[in-house]
DNA sequence: TGCCAGGCCATGAAGTCCCATAGTATCCCC
DNA sequence: GGGGATACTATGGGACTTCATGGCCTGGCA
């Protein structure tokens, strides 16, 4: 895998659909672009999935092509690879990023995950997802927060670090 | 497991929110870079996590790959690898130490912690930790003492070397 | 011929780089 | 062992670059 995004940030999008990518998460897409030289702008594949999924996911080239080979080792017309297809092919989305660092998001996008004027930017290992803000808050940040509740009293998230409760 | 981190200090954090590194720290991180040579400058991970953390855990890079390792072998979209992804990935910052030794601390990162005009660094193990050093006083060091006030009279500490009571 | 998207320029704030200094610890040679 | 040379540490200042964002302008499509 090539280098991971990190960090979360929160930017202003514009009446256009134009959004600055936090600067961090740049470098991450040129060097995971093989094609990328210094004088152009780093592509990206944004994936924005079924109709119940409320964020943008946001791959690198290097990523997607992972994730490409992995879809061509499954059996032809068998329903996984169907089903696959469907989500990384037919539901996604090639961009490249702009002169200035920012994404276009068409406003079929904005609008499938409720965008208005502000979209959250969370690192997710070797991809990174867009949000709009209180639907991050709301969706994900609350459900990880009522499920840390429900483990016993003084256990520490940092356990399953070392493999307790794997199979959650 | 590298080199340990071990010692504290305090430094001075000027307006731009640089604050040397304690030398001694250097030498682990240099050691904990797989690709630091003796002619630039170690990379490392600084982990911000949740809202109630109020401090800076810092990691080496051979420390946040044991980590992305433990995070990547957790099943896609179980609630631990979401949690620790959104921790880890989400809520951390990656930089380098500078020519002269230095960390530069974002903004973002010292109001998370209250940072003002002095960084107490303090070893823990494979990381090392950022405080406030009044912040560190009184949740730290009170909240260790009133742990040491609830052992029986005249119990030792050391006794839990040899592993006495080690399940607590 | 109105409108929308894409391209280009503008700007303030934040972050980065480079250089400077003072103090301390280390080394080396006679 | 003395004396200086050298290296490293901790800190500061100023100039420069990049970032995030907003506005304008133009060309094509409806």
């Amino acid at each position: 895998m090539g280098r991971r995004f990190r960090g979360e940030s929160q930017h202003k999008v514009d009446t256009k659909g134009r959004v600055s990518i936090p600067a961090s998460f740049r470098r991450v897409l040129e060097s995971g672009d093989t094609n990328w030289q210094s004088d152009c702008n780093p592509e990206l594949v944004i994936v924005y999935g079924d109709d119940d999924r409320n964020f943008l996911e946001c791959y690198t080239m290097e990523a997607i092509d992972e994730v490409d080979a992995k879809i061509d080792a499954l059996p032809r017309g068998s329903e996984p690879r169907k089903a696959l297809q469907r989500l990384f092919h037919g539901r996604s989305f090639p961009t490249t990023v702009d002169e200035t660092g920012r994404l276009v998001l068409p406003a079929k996008l904005r609008n499938k995950i409720g965008l208005k004027n502000e979209a959250f930017f969370i690192a997710a290992g070797d991809t990174f997802q867009i949000w709009n803000p209180e639907t991050y808050e709301q969706e994900e940040s609350a459900q990880t927060d009522k499920w840390l509740e429900t483990l016993p009293e003084g256990y520490d998230i940092m356990q399953f670090l070392d493999g307790a409760g794997g199979a959650d």
